[in-house]
DNA sequence: GATATTGTATCAATGTATTAATACAATTGT
DNA sequence: ACAATTGTATTAATACATTGATACAATATC
């Protein structure tokens, strides 16, 4: 069941439509959700998660707005097969500006070069066994 | 002097403090500012960037909360020369939190593990020259 | 075609974040 | 001692974000 995926938590203080979010992007850019993908009604997974429609319908158009996701009324809202909306150069800022984030806080923080490298590798190897492996097969 | 360094845009809809915020965490880690070096004090800064003191006050405060800086009534606010507050674990799990961001964001992208890897390598020489540099000499 | 199912839009209620005005407290320097 | 300089604390004004209640609109299903 999809839904058992997403769990929400009401006293984080992190907005629910923003935890939701992550999950799905998470599991989508992991492979349990693959293109063509439905997602759960935004009324039915209200209910499994205990929050407001409206929440869930949040979550899923700003997912939209950023071309995870496509939503049609009274049809669902499905995991898009293409590719983002943004130009070569444009993601490759984006993703830039989310690296150097990373290094801006791992010196603060007084990490070595090497345990950084070596960080990077484990992470980037741990997601790339993920995606190899075809997770997601239910 | 130092507070050129620093410039806030009023309009961008990023609140105030947390512009600062960054720009201090991004001139420590980068060298521009060394532990000891001493930052302008809360009301000088304030009317070089046209807010209340309190908002400068803000961003030193959290940033002393989280291990940068270190402030005295009187004296004024300092780089600190220690390392963060945080244990050695602690720390790693916040780094690797903020390369998963990375990665889950990279691959909705859909950039490939070459793009990425490439793209990190030039981010971290890029900042390893400005360490090795030891910029910000004056 | 009628009904159910789905996403969408509008509006209101509430809380929280941001910034500012102002006063307080500790240290420095004369 | 005193004045100037510094960070700190309190309080309030304002705007914004978040969530919910409810009604609307398009598609699917029978």
């Amino acid at each position: 069941m999809v839904s058992s995926w997403f769990h929400l938590n009401h006293r984080s203080g992190v907005p629910l439509y923003l935890q939701l979010k992550e999950q799905v992007k998470t599991a989508v850019a992991g492979g349990v959700l693959k293109p063509g993908d439905r997602l759960p009604p935004v009324r039915e997974l209200a209910i499994q998660l205990t929050v407001n429609p409206n929440t869930i319908a949040r979550a899923y158009s700003e997912l939209e707005r950023d071309g995870l996701l496509s939503s049609e009324q009274g049809r669902g809202t499905f995991v898009r097969a293409a590719e983002p909306l943004l130009g070569a150069e444009e993601r490759r800022i984006q993703v830039q500006g989310l690296i150097d984030k990373v290094l801006v806080e791992a010196f603060n923080l007084r990490l070595t070069a090497k345990e950084l490298s070596e960080l990077w590798e484990q992470r980037l190897q741990a997601w790339e066994v993920r995606l190899q492996r075809g997770e997601g097969e239910d």
